[in-house]
DNA sequence: TCTGGGGTCCTAGGACCC
DNA sequence: TCTGGGGTCCTAGGACCC
């Protein structure tokens, strides 16, 4: 059969919605087709863009502002993540129609395995992966970009080869073609660290890359990056996993306030409304923390923060606020303008029960964890937030406190940027404490 | 590239044990 | 009191992703 005849070892594919927030917005309000369309106005900020406000000259992360004077027409809407989230579900089950190896990676980004396959859909897999993308684009009202290849990471730059709309397949003796054709630092996986050391050892090209010998990446390279090496050179490390993730390592929340702030109250209050919301997520998965850490970002975006363990897995934020409370001061230096609060929770346990210990603190401990049970009833009934902690007031209802708008002019280069929060914190006061 | 918010995994080195 | 070798667990920090 001519379907048998592949050059694929396996099929992955990897689907990539283009624009994604934007599109589900033009695909629901259709008058929007072809004008200039933006997500992200609850922050002030571009999050998601139409390629027509591409042309315009709009950026991702641009301000409002920016974005009125360079493009006046502008259609400026806020995300509405509960609407993009149908999307995401409709396009992973219009993806399950051809395999049940499936795997969600992100609100916009599937891949699929779609080896073995062809048999049972009739296709070989360049017509499946055209399929697919014909129903999706048709069914959903905007384009998607895609990638067919035989590992993971060449699907990647599979999808990536040609936006919006693309459909690339790279089969195993057109690899390198296409590795020629591409710098290292677009390769899934290699970040800017890696990529200026390979840049360093004369490595410039994801070819370059991937035709070193084994030995030599052995030898200068971590785990992650010797998988990465393999994939490019069409040798599955990473498998397509369908199983829905179901809990958590870490939970977090963060937050900037505008105006920045020096005072302790208000931004007490910001870490007291952050514990509470990353505990209304903990109870929701019925997990429990051992862990905290919580830390609050200059104006000059450095970051200052202090982890604690707690003597007892707990989903309950008075007694986070309380620990908080304890060593908040140590963290707030003052004088400095604050801009940003934060707090992970970390060592997560599943279906915690509490230790019957210290008798009274226990019982405690129950009663509250019931009253959050029913806040977390009402909530769900009345909106989030009908009930919060009077330590979040302020937080809530956002009074004009006295701070004042001198923001700094000058920032300062990255010291916190997307990366872990917990890196160089450089507390010198920073010990765990039982 | 110009800083929003939410995650994951890996590694080196120390503590501790036999 | 000295010294060898090996293993596991935990933590802090690093790198990367959407």
């Amino acid at each position: 059969m001519a379907y048998t005849l592949s050059s694929f070892p396996q099929a992955i594919l990897h689907v990539d919605a283009d624009s994604f927030f934007a599109s589900c917005e033009v695909a629901r309000h259709p008058e929007l087709k072809g004008k200039p369309v933006v997500t992200g106005l609850e922050r002030g900020i571009v999050s998601s863009l139409t390629y027509e406000a591409k042309a315009r000259g709009v950026r991702r992360a641009m301000s409002f502002r920016e974005v009125k004077k360079i493009c006046p027409d502008v259609v400026f809407l806020p995300s509405d993540y509960e609407t993009y989230s149908l999307y995401s579900l409709r396009m992973f089950s219009i993806v399950r129609r051809f395999t049940p190896e499936v795997e969600e990676y992100s609100i916009d980004e599937c891949f699929a395995d779609l080896t073995g396959m062809q048999r049972p859909n009739q296709l070989s897999y360049e017509k499946m992966a055209a399929k697919i993308k014909a129903a999706l684009d048709s069914e959903l009202g905007f384009t998607f970009s895609i990638g067919l290849a035989p590992t993971k990471v060449l699907a990647k730059i599979g999808s990536k080869w040609k936006k919006p709309s693309g459909l690339t397949i790279i089969s195993s003796n057109e690899i390198n073609n296409y590795l020629s054709q591409l710098k290292v630092d677009a390769v899934w996986g290699i970040g800017p660290h890696t990529s200026a050391y390979l840049n360093k050892l004369g490595i410039n090209t994801a070819l370059q890359f991937a035709e070193k010998d084994e030995d030599w990446v052995k030898n200068r390279l971590t785990k992650p990056h010797q998988e990465i090496w393999q994939e490019l050179r069409g040798q599955m490390v990473y498998k397509v996993d369908a199983n829905k993730k179901s809990s958590y390592q870490s939970i977090s929340k963060t937050k900037t306030f505008t105006p920045p702030s020096r005072e302790r109250e208000y931004i007490f209050s910001q870490l007291s409304k952050n514990t509470e919301n990353a505990c209304i997520k903990l109870r929701r998965y019925q997990l429990a923390t051992k862990k905290v850490f919580f830390f609050l970002k200059t104006q000059d975006f450095i970051c200052q923060g202090y982890e604690f363990k707690l003597v007892r897995p707990t989903d309950n934020p008075v007694e986070i606020i309380k620990m908080i409370n304890k060593y908040f001061d140590s963290v707030l230096t003052v004088g400095h303008l604050f801009r940003a609060s934060g707090i992970i929770l970390l060592d997560l346990v599943a279906n915690f029960s509490r230790q019957a210990d210290l008798f009274n603190e226990v019982a405690t401990a129950e009663k509250i964890s019931r009253i959050f049970a029913s806040v977390d009833g009402v909530s769900k009934r009345y909106g989030k937030h009908t009930l919060f902690l009077g330590s979040s007031l302020s937080a809530i209802t956002e009074p004009q406190h006295a701070g004042t708008r001198q923001i700094a002019a000058e920032r300062k280069h990255d010291l916190f940027k997307g990366e872990t929060i917990r890196k160089k914190l450089a507390i010198p006061f920073l010990g765990t404490v039982v």
